[in-house]
DNA sequence: GTCTATAAGATGATAGAC
DNA sequence: GTCTATCATCTTATAGAC
């Protein structure tokens, strides 16, 4: 399993980001050299030079998705442990996405669905989610240790966050149903407030 | 929004169930109609006696997939809303799925993907979430009436219940982390325990 | 109903000019 | 680095025989 790249020449990053833009009008089961190299407006020969094979390029633009995902997901925001889950929270599932937020995971969920038979996406989805329940863990955790939080199993409620926050952007990117974010995180909210607040 | 069918004729079963095969061996980006067709055994042609088009097959095979999925979500198994709801959380969320039961999630995740970019398949998706929280509220509301749970906002529990349903299964069905559903799965039926069990 | 043959076009990828 | 031209293969879909 291989870390996932942080840096892009600036060749690479035009071709990531066309590759997204096709992603986005013709979704991955339509998605061919031809429409990236539409949105790159350059020839279907051109992303040849810096990548061997459309799977080279998709893996590649696999680590693009999810480092822009990842990035600023626990920023400094203060010690306080309350601040940082809520932050946290706010940060995978946003109340009220902009149209950029929605795009990316509306990408992303398309992407993660190829994890099913794609191993090289299994793995960086397994990292992924991995990495996120670690930050929800450890910010619970140490809530825990300075009494903010009562005495719980920081690993099963960052469980539970990440299940509610996948369930919760699908049912977004993949329904009409008004209510696919907002429910889930208001009961979020209301499940960490009831599961963490130390009893009287 | 038509309702999904129920009930097939022998040859359209036997073309579902190579679609079925040909999604598992072949994923949903990769499944042409040769490939159902060699699983159906016969040649490419023959399934265009029944579908005008591979459009038209692949939104009959998700209605198909769907009744699969949602048979027996709430069976009879008594009035006891406790055994209704763990009933229901048990055939939504299975702790221990067998191959068959992943297979047909792996699937219906594969599928799911597919409502960001094909409205046919959004409006189904939102259908079937529509029908599940629809199940739960009701299975919780009886119990709230009853007295055998607290008073509490059965719509936002059933929201709840479902986003933690669907990223437990994105979570088994896309990466190999080893608690993908055990975790969420036992939260869940923590979170339930301490939301519904009555004040003492 | 199912077959073979075939159409018409898209696909991933490469060679070679510039 | 990027282009045009090209290749072999695969794609969806249809026509017509049986």
């Amino acid at each position: 399993m291989s870390p996932a790249r942080t840096e892009w020449s600036d060749a690479e990053e035009e071709i990531m980001r066309a590759t997204y833009r096709a992603l986005l009008s013709h979704g991955y089961a339509d998605l061919s050299m031809s429409h990236i190299a539409d949105e790159l407006d350059k020839s279907k020969a051109a992303p040849y030079y810096y990548y061997d094979s459309k799977d080279e390029l998709l893996v590649a633009f696999l680590d693009y998705a999810i480092y822009r995902f990842e990035d600023g997901l626990d920023t400094d925001v203060g010690d306080d442990p309350k601040e940082r889950l809520d932050h946290a929270v706010e940060k995978l599932l946003p109340l009220r996405p902009d149209e950029k937020t929605r795009d990316l995971q509306a990408v992303l969920v398309e992407l993660r669905a190829q994890a099913v038979t794609n191993d090289a996406f299994r793995e960086q989805f397994s990292r992924l989610d991995a990495e996120i329940v670690e930050t929800i863990r450890e910010i619970v955790q140490r809530g825990v240790d300075d009494g903010t939080f009562r005495d719980v199993d920081a690993t099963r409620i960052a469980e539970h966050v990440l299940a509610t926050i996948i369930g919760g952007r699908y049912g977004q990117a993949t329904t009409d149903r008004e209510d696919a974010i907002g429910a889930p995180r208001v009961s979020l909210t209301s499940y960490l407030d009831a599961e963490l607040r130390p009893r009287p």
